[in-house]
DNA sequence: GTCTATAACCAGATAGAC
DNA sequence: GTCTATCTGGTTATAGAC
């Protein structure tokens, strides 16, 4: 009988748990990237890996790791960022109005969704730091220019929050031109005075 | 015997049903002023009240449904919303950096939490619309004067979110005199130029 | 017929045995 | 690496008491 300690030639460990793994990640991705955490089971990411829900759990330990390592934080606004300063309170308004149809909007709403989890919001607040204010605020004159930088992701948040979550129709239907100006105006004052 | 069908004097329908639905509501009331949607279950509240779980939903339908009722949505801003509207910014930001402490923020955060849910969300844009564009927008010169509110207030909702859910320690450990000036003036040049 | 309560159902997340 | 069991949570079916 096969003596369950040693077989000498069954050395073959194989892709076998890259393969999963990576398949359960790619899945993530998949499902994440265009809906909300909540809306994303365990089960739906192992169904469409084509793997048992356990198998989840095993290679990435939870469903929020899992999500952490699949999300964007970012929602692409990279490149806005990196345009003068000066006008990137209307362009990076301008920008996230243009995303009303792409999945972006399903990815913030995902974040704000999943902000009450301690890990997700070290993750956003690491992201705050990075992507923002270490980006942003060495380029501006002010000495207060973190804190600026900081409560300028307050508001552009709230902005986003509004648009992909609340959906108040109040500023969904409201002219985008407009909005373009008051807002991003308002959120360019608080980084150059 | 005591014969099931008549008994006349039984006629105490009591305050019975009244009684139950009345301290399931108190116990959600409680719960939901000081925790989160998700950290409260409903059979949380059925112990809280004394009762049976599916007491909570016979009588309200679903958790949803008692949340809504549960909760002040004002979060208690009327009364500074009410003040001269030439200095609303800054008293506002200086009225919820106030709150830290107190279980505001929690309601906050609950909302935000569970804002994902048709009729929560439903339920913020009459709030949005009656407690601030309606209370607001009239004592405004601008022609423009609602999609300003409405945008005061989503800017209002990105603070709320950042101070409450996110605690980014760049704003919560900010000077708060500081924070009141900044985002206060910004909330204000968007509502009166 | 209305109020209550027991139990059960279903989905979700995760731990543990094989 | 796979499946089963467990735990929690929202909700429903149902049967009994008034």
């Amino acid at each position: 009988m096969s003596h369950p300690t040693a077989p000498l030639d069954a050395r073959h460990l194989r892709p076998a748990g890259r393969a999963t793994r990576a398949a359960i990640e790619e899945a993530g991705r998949r499902l994440f990237g265009s809906h909300t955490y909540e809306e994303v089971s365990v089960r739906a990411i192992a169904a469409e890996a084509g793997v048992d829900p356990a198998m989840v759990i095993r290679h990435f330990g939870s469903k929020e790791a899992l999500y952490l390592r699949s999300i964007d934080t970012s929602l692409g606004v990279g490149a806005v960022i990196d345009g003068p300063v000066e006008t990137l309170g209307r362009r990076i308004i301008a920008y996230f109005l243009d995303q009303r149809d792409s999945p972006i909007g399903k990815r913030h709403a995902g974040l704000v969704q999943a902000s009450y989890r301690q890990q997700v919001r070290a993750e956003l607040n690491r992201h705050t730091r990075v992507r923002f204010v270490d980006a942003i605020a060495p380029r501006l004159a002010a000495d207060d220019a973190e804190l600026r930088v900081a409560l300028m992701v307050a508001q552009l948040g709230g902005f986003l929050t509004m648009l992909f979550v609340q959906q108040d129709p109040l500023i969904t239907d409201a002219d985008p031109d407009q909005v373009i100006v008051l807002y991003g105006d308002s959120l360019q004052r608080l980084i150059t005075g």
